[in-house]
DNA sequence: AAGACCCCCAACCGCCGCATC
DNA sequence: TGATGCGGCGGTTGGGGGTCT
């Protein structure tokens, strides 16, 4: 017998969310929480998939997302993450604060990518171009390695990771041919505080506990504010504080949008 | 002005790992 | 121990918007 759908498909809707939808995915979660994603749906009146509901959070709605382009810190802080991890965008992802692997992945496809090949260096490899060709006859004996998982379990430091790889995609980026790079991997105190033992994820604490006041950073990279973050969804045009159904916030949150909504009278 | 082309990114799909029974 | 359910991940796609000709 094979599996199930993940959800039924008959009556399941697809494409993009409409304003409505996010509402109703909002308040739910607002309400509840994140719990069973499969009931989701049902429970928040959306004709959606489960996963569907999942994505669409995680990618976009979530409040602690950072929105816009990433900056040089980040960008650099990717590359070099993408150097010792390869494709793992969740993981990259979770040293990024407020930002999803969705989002790391199509900006790596379509900028960083282009733009280290543009620098002679191999976006899979993280090895200068020309250095390829000899690379790919050395690289079949090359079987052992522990470089990416050794770091996932935080038990060594980054240089430790240099040494062996089982894949071309998580040799460790310090032969990489890149100054900038070469700077960034050299920034002690930076590389520290990303593979710090013991530290927990960044992307999946709990966005409705602590809620960032802005100014804050994490990694070196400074983190978004509740503000910032309910600003873009407040200036959609359809929808405003109140079709959120904000009655269902907290008082804790409430009031977090009341000392926001006050400090924007008093800098105006 | 309009058609062709390109770029970007939100969303989907299929697979995997883990938990439970 | 295998079947099943679920969440999560990474690859891929498609459509909208921008740019070029």
């Amino acid at each position: 017998m094979g599996r199930q759908p993940c959800c039924d498909k008959l009556g399941v809707k697809k494409g993009p969310w409409t304003a409505e939808e996010d509402k109703k995915l909002i308040n739910f979660i607002l309400t509840n929480g994140q719990c069973c994603w499969r009931a989701v749906p049902k429970l928040a009146g959306l004709r959606r998939c489960g996963k569907s509901c999942r994505l669409r959070w995680t990618n976009y709605l979530r409040p602690d997302l950072k929105r816009g382009l990433l900056s040089e810190a980040e960008e650099q802080l990717v590359i070099d993450l993408h150097s010792r991890l390869g494709n793992r965008w969740s993981k990259i992802a979770g040293r990024l604060p407020g930002r999803t692997d969705n989002e790391i992945k199509n900006h790596w496809n379509t900028h960083i990518k282009k733009k280290l090949i543009k620098m002679g260096i191999d976006p899979v490899t993280h090895e200068p171009l020309n250095k390829e060709a000899k690379a790919a006859e050395n690289h079949i004996s090359e079987t052992d390695g522990v470089g990416a998982d050794s770091l996932e379990d935080n038990s060594s430091t980054p240089t430790e990771n240099c040494d062996n790889s089982s894949t071309p995609t998580e040799n460790c980026s310090s032969s990489v041919g890149s100054n900038s790079l070469d700077k960034f991997c050299n920034d002690e105190s930076l590389l520290s505080s990303l593979w710090m033992k013991d530290e927990p994820p960044l992307i999946d604490a709990s966005w409705d506990i602590n809620i960032p006041t802005g100014g804050e950073t994490c990694n070196g990279i400074s983190l978004p504010s509740w503000e910032e973050n309910c600003a873009w969804l407040l200036d959609c045009q359809d929808f405003g504080i109140n079709d959120f159904g904000l009655d269902c916030l907290n008082d804790i949150e409430l009031n977090t949008m009341n000392t926001l909504e006050m400090a924007d009278k008093t800098v105006a």
